[in-house]
DNA sequence: GCGCGATATTGCTCTGGCGCAAACTTCGGG
DNA sequence: CCCGAAGTTTGCGCCAGAGCAATATCGCGC
């Protein structure tokens, strides 16, 4: 029982650092022994951008942690749309179906960057909840953190017109996974005019219109699949609107 | 400490009965000397309709379980607009903030109709996690039905016409509250072209021109404050779109 | 260095549904 | 029974933003 030998596809790395878990908070209570025992556990594994990591509808096997990368949290409709319900950056829990009572995972996960990935057998989920001092506070932290962002969606889909929505998407974007560089903040992952439609409940038109004027108002700057905010404060300011 | 002095608009009655909520999933498990300590903990309080059970922001000092009544979970926004999140039917708790790591309520509970609510200080919470059998695991399973919920809206409001979100919302609401009445299936609590604008993000003025459309071709009827399904499979054909 | 597919830009048209305004209906209270 | 407040209906004009379409650009693989 101490390596899984069953699942080409997910692969237990000869060694994983406990340092990999030491900082995160739902195992930062936790003594060396215990951070050695979960990593036992877990299987590791390497995603390409664009990879998925678990569907919606499927029985919820296994939690995640995303170790390294972005994932976004997509569902499609019965026309084939999708809509992107969340971003999740490295450090975070995914596919936790189990902590709200539930067999299957109510969405896709999807990577946006290539990513690193730890994961469990939901079986073990009870037992961490159990064992771990910390984890499950943590990971309800986590889905309340989650909830007031859905929250925080509908709001702005229900009252806010299209261009705040599109700014405040960046904002966002910026303060989870901004870099600073020259001249400004960028979004640290490829991001296409479609994936902020997808974001924002609108076309990749009438985003590509958006970033054009603003572009030329010197609030942003944007190549291909990369935008970075020069000016944020005027981005609040239209958020606002 | 056995009896709550303090506050004299939440009234401890004489004696609560037990089978208030043995029936309840949260406490179904326990036995009736649990839910004795559990009712003599609780004060009750009756609510008119459109009361205010609690604030959004406010500290969470109680948790509440809705006996009789409907609830409605609303968002106010900058702008003074309200936003519906969630309808609360009778028999489900509400502002467990603390089940998601939360100190305060990420938002406001009005009722929709008269109501009576039972409701114990946060300060509990944990003893009823560690000593009630079942009453984590329901109260996660109500939060999971939840947050499908807001993913349905989210869904919705980004990707439906207005049509057919109103369509979906009538429907939602006939499945979880709908009475059967002569002719057909009624929302068995009063509500508004306004209140069914605020849950499908548009105005009252296009819900009254979407109803009385409908009720020329015979799909509804409604008064006043009452809305009646005639044909709900017509309803479902048109929420598809 | 070339070619192709993915991504982005931009112009034009058309319309769902919002905003405004006015009138009407229902209900509860005095 | 009457009045006023709350809720509803309906008409009209307008515009944000979707849909469509054509073109431009980027960057990767060969």
């Amino acid at each position: 029982m101490t390596r899984a030998m069953t699942e080409p596809a997910r692969k237990t790395l000869p060694r994983l650092d406990e340092s990999l878990l030491t900082h995160l908070p739902p195992f930062s209570r936790l003594e060396k022994r215990q951070i050695r025992t979960i990593l036992d556990q877990a299987s590791s594994r390497r995603y390409e951008s664009g990879g998925t990591v678990f569907n919606e509808g499927d029985p919820a096997e296994r939690f995640y942690m995303l170790l390294d990368g972005y994932v976004r949290v997509v569902r499609i409709t019965p026309t084939g749309e999708q809509v992107t319900a969340l971003h999740i950056p490295a450090g975070q829990l995914l596919g936790i179906a189990k902590a709200i009572g539930r067999e299957t995972y109510p969405a896709t996960a999807m990577t946006a960057t290539e990513s690193i990935v730890l994961s469990w057998p939901t079986s073990l989920w009870d037992t961490f909840v159990a064992e771990y001092d910390g984890f499950a506070t943590e990971t309800y932290k986590t889905l309340g953190h989650r909830v007031g962002e859905m929250n925080t969606r509908i709001v702005e889909l229900a009252t806010q017109q299209v261009e705040q929505r599109v700014a405040n998407a960046i904002l966002r974007l910026i303060n989870q996974t901004g870099r600073k560089v020259e001249g400004g903040i960028e979004i640290d992952f490829p991001i296409t005019r479609q994936d902020l439609s997808e974001l924002t409940a609108t076309t990749l038109h009438t985003v590509s219109r958006l970033l054009s004027g603003w572009e030329k108002r010197g609030l942003v700057e944007s190549k291909r699949k990369r935008i970075k905010v020069c000016d944020p404060h005027a981005l609040v300011v239209l958020s606002q609107g």
